[in-house]
DNA sequence: ACCCCTTGGTTCGGTCAATGAACTCGCTCA
DNA sequence: TGAGCGAGTTCATTGACCGAACCAAGGGGT
């Protein structure tokens, strides 16, 4: 959307919230964030927008207290953002908007499918819960590819999210130097 | 927001959501339609939309399946804008969206206080449903105003949506109607 | 010492949606 | 005959988004 961002006169906790989370991008900035991406560069790869408006909506975001900007490296000085707390809580605000365009706007089916991972192996229900345990916190959620998942992304990060991967898990840079890490 | 509409690219259904409810002023629509606001000049009075932008979101929203539109004069001819099912089904994620606000931004306190009406009479929790209930009908929940509503608005339909109401139930010139009938 | 690469931005001209004020249309009521 | 209402449409202006180019701090190689 083209938008003034406020929505003045509108004393509503739905307004204060769509004033940060309506803006075009940022629930798909929240979106990749829970996935596991982390870095400025690996945001940019899956989503094709600006530079500026990525930098923009990370700020935001970092002030809102929904990501945590957490220092990587001293030298060069590099910064990677976090879900937050406050971010995990919009899980199941994202899950059930997915579900609700699942069911209700046409389409090929889920993109994503998530199971509550380990023991119970449970696919959740459309509020992000497992049926079974209840809630369940995001490491513990194994996310698959589902029918509707189309494929012409072709940047790394998304190629590495086709295969099953655990919710806030690194992908993309950061995962690769994690990997770097154990391995020294 | 400003935004070019779509998200090309992004073969999620959270993308397909946000391209038709992520437009500027949409939620708060649908809303309103949940409080019981059914026409034009009444969404009008409530939110400060250009008439252009309030327009093409009804039509918008209309084609999308979330609200029905419906005749209810003949000459001259005249339609209003109900909820459909598909709208209903939004609750749960305009109380998400709120209740998150509430949690993690700051304010106030909540603007509204929604109860299981009648024999339970428990205030739902954070996902719209009763906890002793679970899922309630939209006709079920009462809702009144709470510590964080603020009082500038002086529109008609915002004086009576000020007291205690249930969701669905005509306001405005759509409940004018309808007592005029009874009356009758 | 020099050049190039990577990461994480900023700057800037152009476009496209939102804004808000004015205007239209069909109809009713006095 | 004319004022008024509901539900829009039209149109000039503003401002957010777009995308391409540019910048800067630090490697790493030679």
């Amino acid at each position: 959307m083209a938008l003034g961002k406020d929505y003045e006169g509108q004393s509503c906790s739905l307004a204060r919230a769509l004033e940060l989370l309506g803006e075009r991008w940022t629930l798909l900035i929240v979106r990749d964030a829970i996935y596991g991406v982390r870095r400025y560069s690996d945001f940019l790869a899956r989503l094709d927008t600006p530079r500026a408006v990525l930098s923009d909506r990370l700020h935001r975001l970092t002030e809102a207290g929904v990501l945590d900007r957490v220092r990587y490296s001293e030298a060069p000085p590099r910064d990677e953002y976090v879900l937050s707390d406050s971010g995990r809580q919009l899980w199941p605000i994202i899950v059930a908007l997915s579900s609700w365009a699942d069911d209700h706007l046409t389409g090929d089916g889920p993109c994503r499918i998530f199971h509550h991972a380990g023991a119970c192996g449970r696919e959740l229900d459309g509020a992000g819960a497992c049926p079974h345990c209840g809630r369940v916190a995001l490491e513990e959620i194994e996310m698959t590819p589902g029918p509707g998942l189309d494929s012409t992304r072709t940047d790394a990060v998304s190629l590495e999210l086709r295969a099953p991967h655990r919710l806030l898990a690194p992908v993309g840079s950061a995962r690769e130097a994690e990997a770097r890490e154990v391995g020294a």
